[in-house]
DNA sequence: GTCCAGGGTTCGT
DNA sequence: ACGAACCATGGA
């Protein structure tokens, strides 16, 4: 079977699909609280969430903190496991808040910045990742199913790497390329993209962007 | 009715 | 170190 590296994937989905201009946000905060909601959640539900909280105007590190806890999960509800995510947004707001909001914690060096997100009770490696990559700018590559998924079916990596492992394999794999943050950027949005692209021909989904002749978007 | 979506924590083995 | 249950709504 064909293998591609993982430099000729994001060039195959980019030249299908083009830039997806992620993350749909207005502020960096906006990115953070949408990071958490999306766990394991389908993005329009997420939607619903953040326009009831600007609706409310409750957008805010802050007056998030100030809420109580219960009509925070309310307004959380139509994302799903609302309570669980009422509370992880309070924590991620105090972290926020405490270490001086935006304007501090853009100057931190990325490592201590990950290390420091990763400590955040709700926040593990895949949310800490976006947030840094999406809010903060950082040039993280961001590992999830689809990611480990396509790449293994397309035989760029083995499959069953730690995800440390293979968020290394992945950047030592586009080493050479310059303006990595705006290439992972695209490149996980990318992924996504793809991974709602369903095509009925053979072959399958997960392969056919890579070929010629498949015009669906 | 079933499956799954832009995961993480907790608790068994 | 790895697996499974748990969290919960809404669209396909």
């Amino acid at each position: 079977m064909a293998h591609y590296s993982i430099a000729a994937v994001y060039d195959r989905l980019y030249q299908h699909y083009g830039a997806q201009q992620w993350w749909p946000a207005d502020s960096a905060f906006e990115v953070i609280v949408g990071a958490v909601l999306t766990q394991n959640t389908a993005w329009v539900n997420v939607e619903r969430a953040i326009d009831n909280l600007k609706h409310a105007k409750a957008l805010d590190a802050r007056i998030i903190l100030q809420t109580p806890i219960k009509r925070l999960a309310q307004w959380l509800k139509p994302s799903g496991y609302f309570n669980i995510k009422a509370k992880r947004l309070k924590h991620v707001c105090r972290w926020y808040v405490s270490h001086g909001a935006y304007a501090t914690l853009r100057q931190w060096e990325t490592g201590k910045l990950r290390e420091s997100l990763l400590a955040v009770h709700g926040i593990g490696k895949e949310t800490a990742d976006a947030i840094l990559l999406y809010a903060f700018d950082r040039p993280v590559f961001v590992i999830d199913a689809y990611t480990r998924r396509l790449l293994r079916r397309l035989g760029s990596i083995h499959g069953d790497e730690s995800y440390n492992d293979l968020q290394r394999s992945i950047e030592r794999g586009l080493a050479r390329r310059r303006d990595k943050s705006r290439l992972f950027n695209e490149y996980h949005a990318l992924i996504v993209r793809h991974a709602k692209h369903s095509c009925a021909a053979k072959p399958r989904c997960e392969t056919c962007v890579l070929q010629r002749g498949c015009a669906k978007k």
